[in-house]
DNA sequence: AAGCTCGTCAACCGCGAGGCT
DNA sequence: TAGCCTCGCGGTTGACGAGCT
């Protein structure tokens, strides 16, 4: 280790607190097109404000389009509290076996719900060494890192076991194990309709991404017009808009740029859940 | 209606792990 | 091997809304 610690960015120099809709479809676009290879340089490629960790957590637990948001069935809980009880406050590892679900959220589930319906002795984990030493030097495979969401990377074998053991239900796990495979998929990243650069570049409102230079994503090939069309089509229907208002903005007025920059990450949010 | 308390959840912080030079 | 850097994790904080007094 080195001595002492770098600070992970001039914490005067960014932004915090809650994200505003045009800095989501800001970094949204960004990773469309660029992916995130380099969590620390990508709020600078994007026009961000933001330090690199928190645009990474905001992709995570927020924007990723296969993140599931809402309430948690009984299932899910069922499988938090066994899982709990086998790996303790590991949560990444618990988020990895909830197709969708976040380590954040499920750690909020648990302090904020979960962990008061249970007794006392079951709130807390069987023991402490349950993760053993194996299985925690497996966590962290880099080669998980180009896309690896929090809660989606495919388990180890060892833990396919133990888990097995631990639900009851194993026809319902090795469903999950499906999607897994499934989300893990990078082309699962896509948004629906995949869309130009251009019109991306509409979306956020600038061509003012710095393009990486070491930029993992191919460029994307201009998709013919029929997807396009579709595009507008569909965000018609959706948001009511009329034609005119995208000849406007293509003009690029500023406050209907905002109104519908915030149009826009609604309609995306309906799209991706 | 106003003030207070509590619950929820998004976001932040600090640390360890591991890769790279 | 040491130092540096980035990522990911888990604990914690704080804003905000709902419910209660």
């Amino acid at each position: 280790m080195g001595k002492g610690r770098a600070p992970c960015c001039d914490k005067t120099k960014v932004k915090r607190g809650p994200w505003s809709q045009d800095e989501d479809l800001k970094l949204i676009s960004f990773i469309h097109k660029f992916g995130h290879e380099n969590w620390r340089s990508l709020p600078k490629q994007a026009g961000l404000l933001r330090c690199g960790k928190s645009c990474r957590l905001r992709w995570i637990n927020y924007l990723r389009p296969d993140v599931k948001r809402g309430n948690f069935s009984a299932d899910e809980e069922e499988t938090i509290i066994k899982l709990h009880q086998s790996f303790g406050n590991k949560w990444s590892k618990i988020a990895s076996k909830l197709p969708g679900r976040t380590d954040n959220e499920i750690k909020n589930v648990w302090h904020t719900y979960l962990k008061k319906r249970l007794p006392q002795s079951l709130a807390e984990p069987t023991s402490k060494g349950s993760l053993n030493e194996e299985e925690t030097s497996q966590e962290s495979s880099p080669n998980a890192s180009s896309m690896s969401f929090a809660g989606s990377n495919i388990s180890s074998k060892e833990d396919d076991a133990q888990i097995s053991q631990t639900f009851e239900y194993s026809q319902a796990y090795s469903e999950f194990t499906g999607m897994l495979q499934e989300v893990d998929k990078p082309e699962l990243l896509e948004i629906p309709f995949d869309l130009s650069p251009d019109i991306w570049s509409f979306i956020d409102g600038s061509d003012s991404f710095q393009q990486p230079e070491n930029s993992l994503m191919t460029s994307r090939t201009l998709q013919d017009s029929d997807e396009v069309e579709k595009w507008f089509k569909h965000l018609e229907s959706e948001l009511g808009l009329e034609e005119n208002d995208y000849q406007q903005q293509k003009q690029g007025t500023g406050d209907v740029e905002e109104s519908t920059s915030s149009s826009l990450l609604e309609s995306y949010e309906l799209l991706i859940h």
